[in-house]
DNA sequence: GAAAAAATGAGGTACGTACCTCAAAAAAGT
DNA sequence: ACTTTTTTGAGGTACGTACCTCATTTTTTC
């Protein structure tokens, strides 16, 4: 039989009412009594029996996913992966809640983080970039004992926040990589779209891609990057255009999680099938066009795998079970036709 | 406030002792109460409290994964995730025990299956070659009430077993895809490597590889597979052998979960940086291999993500959760040396 | 060494479900 | 109508921990 809380008051030789002050960082323990538990956790091999705890405490855990309210197909995996999950964890007293937020004015997500009351949420997951007035108010939640974590977006070098979410860096060296040896070995321009730069995200892919393909495609050149803003008119200007200016166009990365869009604009203007193509994430339309043959590949970040870390690491913080956090980052898939 | 049975009870018309009968299967109960308490758990949105369940059961769930005794890296691998697993899982009345077993005569496995008592062990994770003997036992060992899951190896096709681990075809696939895209267009003849065709695993990444490579990359021909035996003397003469015979070798696919002994004999005989190279799993091994450039792609398995989805598979089917079963399969990951 | 403060122990209740027993009620069989 | 069987209800205990109160002991402070 597993030990109690019994057996370890007895191994520790003190009370059960010391052991609990102990185990929940209550006041009034001696150090002394204290070094006795922890030993005694040790030498008997003491572990708090988590159905218990959970039942004795009876928390009710609720999380958030802050979203935009922008997003095509990307988005829609994160929604019904957020759903699954909270389906799944109805019988462990955890709700999730998604808020979607109009993220062109970043007062917006600020005011309302500041609205938050940590009692009422338990912890948060933000996908925005981060700005000024939104870091402001993520500290102040911090600061009034929120927890949060940033989700697919925001910035990777900020010590004191949880990210989750791929290397970006990273991801636009993988990107690159695929599109110079799918690439033939001949000269070629290639086409860098992007929904805006104005993102962290954009700017380490972008500097990922140039890097591999300057350092070892040098057949190949990086044109300027193209900045949609998720509006298809303005993309079909500035991409036909590119396309008329540089007629040696042989490769196109899509940076943008969102690929839709920009690619059926592009496909419509020169048939993809010739060209080499990259794109990021799995969607309904990412696959399709890889099954047939448009795109050559895509990076992606598993949509499922994303929401359940978020949720593992809020947990972990809001449960303050140790151990978790970091446990598994997520990947940089590669999808090609042959592994959907 | 969530339902609990209490108010289940209350909201189907009956009594605590038959909401129990009901929600456990118990005898003794008659279609009407079990109907109105099916209703009523719709009605309400009663779920129940896991926490409650797992501490009012008290059951302790030991698991085990049958590991043959062989294996290099990529075995060892498992076997640190089998232990983190079995770490961070107990707090939850769950404990993971490895048994390696020398799967060299099916006999003993057979044997060792035969003699589980299924009240000692509440699910087994199988890594093995299915044989004729071995399939018998677990048949009978599922007769006798015991949950039984092949891990990565095993019959895709066989219905009545739960699997966990890729899709060999397509895994042979994809690596035909890369090797095809990555070599240049002249041609050239591919080796393959395998440490044995006795498994239906190499069987379908091999069908999946030719597959491919003779629909799409009619330049490239694929030579017959060379079987190590897992015996580096035996390697090294049917490698250097093939490449005598072959002088114009341009690749090489292992489709070994262990790819360290192959590819360092090939890579003895004949340096492997002007070859295209593609390998299965992630090691330490493949790693440091892709990072130098020695081999090209890796094809993988996330060992961390298989072991978990066993786990979660065993569990579903010993506390007989529902839903949980085939959610997610596990990803045919390429892994290049830039996303590491 | 007396007063104040801190630490400890004893004992209780609560969480939501499982599982047990026994009596009572209802249904089925004769 | 009677017996037998099935179904239902009432009530209890147990699981392991959290959290509360209050009395008692130990330590600190001046």
């Amino acid at each position: 039989m597993r030990p109690t809380t019994k057996d370890l008051a007895e191994a520790a030789g003190v009370s059960l009412a010391t052991v609990d002050r102990v185990l929940n960082d209550r006041p009034n323990v001696s150090k002394k009594a204290r070094t006795r538990v922890v030993d005694a956790i040790d030498r008997i091999g003491f572990v708090r029996n988590f159905a218990a705890v959970s039942l004795a405490r009876g928390r009710q855990y609720r999380y958030q996913f802050v979203l935009p309210n922008a997003g095509d197909q990307y988005m829609n995996e994160i929604l019904v992966r957020i759903d699954q999950a909270n389906k799944s964890l109805r019988g462990d007293a955890v709700r999730i809640d998604i808020v979607r937020i109009d993220t062109s004015d970043p007062h917006i997500l600020a005011n309302y983080l500041t609205s938050i009351e940590s009692e009422d949420v338990s912890g948060l997951a933000i996908m925005t970039p981060e700005t000024p007035p939104v870091r402001d108010a993520i500290l102040r939640l911090q600061e009034r004992g929120g927890h949060v974590v940033e989700f697919l977006s925001g910035k990777k070098e900020n010590v004191d926040l949880d990210f989750v979410g791929i290397d970006n860096f990273a991801a636009g060296a993988t990107a690159a990589r695929l599109l110079g040896r799918f690439h033939q070995q001949r000269p070629g321009k290639i086409m860098i779209i992007s929904e805006t730069m104005q993102g962290l995200d954009s700017i380490q892919r972008r500097y990922g891609f140039d890097n591999i393909i300057n350092a070892e495609f040098h057949h190949l050149k990086c044109l300027p990057t193209l900045e949609t803003y998720n509006d298809a008119k303005r993309a079909r200007t500035i991409i036909e255009n590119q396309f008329r200016t540089n007629p040696s166009i042989t490769g196109i990365y899509c940076m943008s999680s969102e690929a839709r869009m920009p690619i059926e604009v592009a496909d419509s203007i020169q048939d993809l099938e010739s060209l080499t193509v990259v794109v990021h994430e799995r969607t309904p339309f990412t696959e399709q066009a890889l099954r047939s043959g448009k795109i050559d590949a895509a990076i992606g970040q598993n949509p499922g795998h994303a929401v359940r870390s978020a949720i593992r690491m809020l947990r972990a913080l809001s449960e303050e079970r140790d151990g978790l956090k970091e446990q598994d980052k997520i990947r940089i898939e590669i999808l090609l036709a042959d592994n959907l």
